[in-house]
DNA sequence: GTCTATATGGGGATAGAC
DNA sequence: GTCTATCCCCATATAGAC
């Protein structure tokens, strides 16, 4: 079916556009150009704009669930499975430079808009915490693996937002660096083998 | 003049719904109506909105120098002077958790709207990380100045990021906990008395 | 310095032809 | 399913009386 196509197009020109220009910045126009159809077809596939972001919020759930379950298959040791998460800042560095971090920012928004969606927002952070709670779990961290986990996720929102006001990817790689560091601090293997 | 005080009064309310509700989502009914004075007369005071959020960040700054001139003459041991610093996540910690932090929201917006302002804004970020680098520097820290005040920076924009997502009140208080650990871990005092 | 009235533009949203 | 045309509201901004 062809709406089907034209949807998901509208949803990924969205998601890119709510990330680089924020949600309420971002217009219909806008969106409807990058997919290069009319505002008025825009209105076939979401009735509302507040529609258009519960499609981007579930895409992008949707996204980042299938790259955690690749880290899983690819790699069975908990703690590196832990450093993939550590090393996004890394991977989309220049992105997170220029527009910060895709949670954070839009959480962020919808706080100050009091919008209605701010909860399902907040379930892409509720996703990766639970997610690194299990692998610090894996780890043997027993108690503290919720603790770790939030505590990881809190350094890697810094991170972002210091390397979106300072430009600096010096300053990433010395605090990705870091982070590296501090796992390996975390809850040492009982039996090396 | 009865001028400068309006507009000193434009300025407070500007700062309080920016904050609140961000700059753009802000409109001039809005501050008007909290100034009680007329959209009309708003314009007597600042021809554009620009010019109002240029008064909001210089506002801002003078009150931020004002607070550190005031830790500097009320407490002469750097690491106290530090303490205070991350201790607003705990002074502040209601708004915080409503609104995320002042500097860092207001940083992210304006880098998404590609602002003009953007680098006024982050000189905000610049004052606070010149002061805590001189206080490492007091305490001895010496090359590290500089990268520990980034880092103390980093953690508490992390702290505040994922407050404001899930208005965690122990989750603070342990990251806040944290914070003094490590402050106390570094450059330890050379001759204790 | 403050007001009311108004211009102007953009954004979300709808109606109806094709 | 896609289009054009249009409505309506709200926001910034201006003009001019008081």
């Amino acid at each position: 079916m062809k709406a089907d196509e034209t949807r998901r197009k509208i949803v990924i020109a969205a998601d890119h556009l709510f990330y680089e220009q924020g949600f309420e910045n971002a217009s219909f126009a806008d969106i409807a150009q990058a997919v290069e159809i009319s505002r008025g077809n825009f209105y076939y596939h979401f009735k509302t704009k507040d529609a258009v972001l519960a499609a981007v919020i579930e895409y992008r759930l949707d996204e980042r669930k299938t790259m955690l379950r690749l880290w899983e298959l690819e790699e069975d040791n908990p703690a590196n499975r832990i450093k993939n998460f550590i090393n996004i800042l890394i991977a989309n560095q220049t992105k997170i430079m220029a527009f910060g971090c895709p949670v954070g920012t839009l959480c962020s928004e919808l706080a100050k808009l009091d919008h209605a969606l701010k909860p399902e927002a907040s379930g892409l952070f509720t996703l990766f915490a639970e997610w690194l709670e299990q692998q610090f779990a894996e780890l043997g961290c027993g108690d503290q693996a919720s603790d770790l986990a939030m505590h990881l996720l809190m350094r890697s929102q810094g991170v972002a937002s210091l390397a979106n006001t300072f430009q600096d990817a010096e300053f990433v790689r010395r605090e990705v660096e870091a982070m590296y560091k501090w796992l390996d601090q975390q809850c040492p293997p009982k039996r090396p083998m």
